[in-house]
DNA sequence: CCCGATGTTGGTAACGTTACCAACCGCGAG
DNA sequence: CTCGCGGTTGGTAACGTTACCAACATCGGG
């Protein structure tokens, strides 16, 4: 950390001499100002206006049971919109109850989430919300974060047990799969996250039960599970699409991999290429889809709702109004058809 | 089996009794040891662990000139990706300093902004980046903010003199409305926000420099200046393709009126509108815009590295290697063309 | 063997705030 | 006229930490 100028705020004994009273009675005015003579208020008022006073939060938190009115975040990538709209639903919630957000990204990176969640600690947050790296728990575990409430979101960590927000996964990877397989077509191409990564285990569940269920088997061939951005999920793409036996529809588990295709297959038209137009079904909405040379589904979501039902879930535990086991909350997607 | 309960932070005089040391000698191990024995420092860190002890950042920010380690950051819309970038470019910037970032979402809204900048005073913020909502001054002046750097992202405010990050606004709509100029177009629309917006009248003003220039006349009709989203921009474009003499061509000041456009373009093919096939130039990316049925020019730029760059000229005020009059970094846009 | 230098450790005070208690005021009831 | 009560105000201590200084141990050189 570099050398920083002092940054000299009025303190309240300024407010309180400027005011011709004590600090004590400057505290009450500013805490609402029960049993302070309303002509005292208003000289105290001025005082702090004149002086440009804030209260310094941090000193206040330091005695013991006060909270901080921070709430800390960190999710894994910001620059993703998914994150963008869950952030700024937390950040809603938190506001709405008077509280600011401390965010970190961790860039999918377990050292740099511990840091993040060591370092929120120490500057004493009243509550965690966390999209896992699906790394280790032992950071996470109630021994180490005290008192600290803490909620996951879009992904759990295997061996934790805390309140914690999920899309409907399965569910909507099912509804997306069966849509195709209700179309008529059985060779369906998967294109996601590998296993790992908690909602790509889950939507390739919702997949391969609609697969199985209808009696259609799964194809590896035309699984591709290892794709974390566009240029990935564009070669996937390619490679799938150029078999002796391409699929004739993609199911899509993410923005970034449903982009990826859109680009292979848009070129695949300019280049002219043969072969099946491939329908598509995207877990993740994403704009001009209605603008595609293919016919798109969206399975579609509100990460922002998401954010909300995150927070919404840390303060039902901050006000005592929800106590007991940890509680999961998941949310429902709905599915747009061309 | 009973849940583990979370516990109540350890103190340094908790750590300092388990290690049968003082606090003091507690705080020297932890801020690197120096003249601590190294078994007295093993003692005191084994006290550490076992007892899942972090530093309370509030407290020892609490003695005069130390810095708090936090940066409040004020962005205007959070759930657009171009804000979340930009977020991302500044948290990774603190990072790198060892700086956590607050942040807030004003939602263009002067009174919020007003509430999040006093907030973080009271938080007692190392520094503040701002993407202003373009409201008044006074609570921006340096006799309010105390030794607080600031530094403005984007946009400027009226009357006030602050280190400011801004895209070359200008010279970028004025490449691309020349783009279109060069390929023969002399009928171009423009599609942006209101003057009153910085960023809307900057690129305005590029798009009008490149017409007149030219002797090219700008006309009212085919000049929409008063969309915030993407339903008003492509109610806006259909207005001007359905005119008796529509343009050939749009220059569109900004992301949500490129999409706006777009759909509306869409829309008409697909009906079968008789008319020109207007080619755009989009002021900002957009993802797949290779697959638009028109040719689109992006004249693109990058949200990470400007908040990099605000950050970056925070710190240079922080660590005392800038001083004097305000300065303003002005971010070159590259240009794509189809 | 002593002395000063160096390294190690602890006590005290202070950062800005507020809970708690004590002191004081004015007013109405007895 | 006194007493007591409620409203108002101020003093003190404490929150967790670290800068500063004092105290003590150790060691090498004279």
């Amino acid at each position: 950390m570099s050398t920083v100028r002092g940054v000299r705020q009025p303190t309240i004994k300024e407010v309180a001499s400027r005011a011709g009273v004590s600090p004590m009675t400057v505290s009450r005015t500013l805490a609402g100002g029960r049993n302070v003579r309303p002509d005292v208020q208003e000289r105290v008022m001025a005082a702090v206006r004149e002086l440009g006073y804030y209260r310094n939060e941090n000193a206040r938190s330091l005695r013991p049971g006060q909270p901080s009115g921070l709430i800390g975040v960190a999710i894994t990538n910001l620059a993703n919109p998914y994150y963008g709209n869950f952030a700024l639903g937390v950040e809603e919630v938190a506001a709405e109850h008077g509280r600011r957000i401390i965010l970190g990204n961790t860039g999918e990176d377990d050292a740099r989430e511990r840091q993040l969640v060591s370092d929120f600690i120490g500057r004493q947050v009243d509550g965690l919300i966390l999209v896992p790296t699906s790394g280790d728990a032992a950071h996470l575990r109630p021994e180490r974060l005290g008192e600290v409430p803490l909620v996951l979101a879009s992904r759990r960590v295997p061996g934790l047990d805390a309140d914690t927000v999920l899309l409907d996964d399965v569910g909507g990877a099912y509804r997306g799969t069966a849509a195709l397989l209700d179309a008529g077509h059985t060779r369906i191409g998967f294109l996601g996250n590998r296993s790992s990564v908690f909602t790509g285990e889950r939507r390739y569940r919702g997949y391969e039960r609609a697969m199985t269920e209808r009696g259609v088997p799964v194809d590896p061939a035309i699984v591709a599970r290892d794709q974390q951005d566009v240029d990935a999920a564009s070669r996937a793409a390619r490679a799938m699409f150029d078999l002796a036996d391409p699929p004739t529809a993609v199911f899509s588990a993410n923005n970034r991999n449903t982009i990826g295709a859109m680009r292979e297959i848009g070129r695949r038209l300019r280049d002219g290429v043969p072969g099946p137009r491939p329908a598509v079904v995207s877990f993740d909405d994403f704009e001009l889809s209605e603008l595609m040379p293919v016919p798109v589904t969206i399975i579609d979501h509100d990460a922002r709702l998401l954010g909300r039902e995150a927070a919404t879930l840390l303060f039902s535990r901050l006000d005592g109004s929800a106590e007991g086991p940890a509680r999961t909350v998941e949310l429902p997607v709905s599915i747009e058809s061309p």
